[in-house]
DNA sequence: TGAGGCGGCGATGTATACAAAATCGGCCAG
DNA sequence: CTGGCCGATTTTGTATACATCGCCGCCTCA
């Protein structure tokens, strides 16, 4: 494997894990050096951190991992409904059954999988690659990939509990339902509700003061407005 | 300005103008004797334009110019839909009146402004400038943004006639008009109506063969479907 | 004592040399 | 004649040296 793609992939499993701190500066050498690589790989990986938003360059202080804000998740979850709404309900319109009907019924027998919550959220990326696949909306797919990164490491803060984790089953099940069933309105809908509840979940436990700690730390982010020309 | 910068225009503008067509290679060496930089910058320039979806790399080719299909331009505005609905509405939301009283004035003047495609082209450019600050919803004009750097590469192809102009110059009068009344519902649906028959257009100009050379010249683009990590 | 400028220092940006990988062409064998 | 393998060549990937830019601190002068 390339070593820029490693030197990636570590730091952006360091962000994501919160590992890398909001606000640690992210200095060619001193990655170069800890990465055990040169600064040209470097650069390229702290080029794809900066497109992905999990870093940006700070006025005088060169670049630092990004920060998150309630704002800021508040908006994520804004531009997730508009981009998982219609996911879904194209998929509704475009679905393989038999794809979600298998899925349908793993989601039934999640109960068993709530004590194991990799498996868990294994299940949701199998259930969000075959929605985005059934969408056949590759550039709807592709707005929504960017959006996921940030919401991993949301999750990874607010660590659902295992009720959260059994309701949001309950509410999978009734987006796959909607899906298999063709029925787009109802997918579209469950999918609001599903992201709505998620919201709230969220930003109870950030309100709760659950992660007031990391989300201290970081700045309230400047997503990028300007164009890249 | 930085070297890698000039690159990334100069490609950009090259790419976006049909100066390069699709599948022309993009080897770096080549590049960086052309511009007159060395290979580092254009390497990073090459990165952006892949991240834009403007280039891709292909099998043994190495680093191509991406295409554009029909598909392409029924599933870019599938997602364009997605967005710009969600956004119009929030903007109807969130706005300040003021703001769009003015775009809404000068749209009103706006047959004066169609013989010169420019200046209508700079008035749209701020309306939707003006949409994305007032949605407040920064995630959802950054995925939107990806977006548009594609529809412009569409648009000078499609080449809008004076007709299709001035029937847009109203689409857009009808969806201001619902911002600055606040008008939620009406400002997504507007939306929608004028970007299908915006699709309309295109998609008629695409069939009746006027770039039919330029799009025979276009593979069917693969939006990247996989995931960074 | 404060403000302004000057110099050094550390950072990023660029060029280039070197290494590795992959493809294409040709050649040989079946 | 066809298929596969091997090697030459081109291309990308990496390391490193060099240039440039901006910040910070110190010193000097008013």
């Amino acid at each position: 494997m390339r070593a820029s793609d490693r030197a990636y992939r570590a730091l952006r499993e360091e962000i994501v894990g919160w590992e890398l701190l909001p606000g640690s500066v992210l200095g060619e050498v001193e990655q170069s050096t800890r990465l055990g690589v040169s600064r040209t790989p470097i650069r390229e990986a702290l080029s794809r951190l900066v497109a992905d938003g999990l870093a940006e360059p700070q006025a005088g202080r060169g670049l630092v991992v990004s920060g998150i804000s309630i704002e800021n998740i508040t908006e994520l979850f804004e531009a997730r409904q508009a981009l998982e709404q219609r996911t879904a309900a194209l998929a509704a319109e475009r679905r393989d059954p038999a794809v979600f009907s298998r899925l349908q019924q793993e989601l039934r027998e999640a109960s068993t999988l709530l004590d194991d919550r990799h498996a868990y959220y294994d299940l949701v990326a199998r259930i969000d690659a075959a929605t985005d696949g059934a969408s056949r909306s590759p550039y709807l797919v592709a707005a929504l990939r960017g959006l996921r990164t940030h919401l991993v490491r949301i999750r990874r803060l607010a660590q659902d509990d295992r009720s959260r984790l059994a309701a949001a089953a309950g509410e999978h099940l009734l987006i796959v339902d909607a899906i298999v069933a063709g029925d787009r309105e109802l997918a579209a809908h469950a999918t609001h509700v599903h992201l709505h509840l998620s919201l709230q979940n969220t930003l109870h436990a950030a309100k709760a003061g659950r992660f007031a700690d990391r989300l201290a730390a970081s700045q309230p982010i400047e997503v990028p407005m300007k164009g890249s020309p």
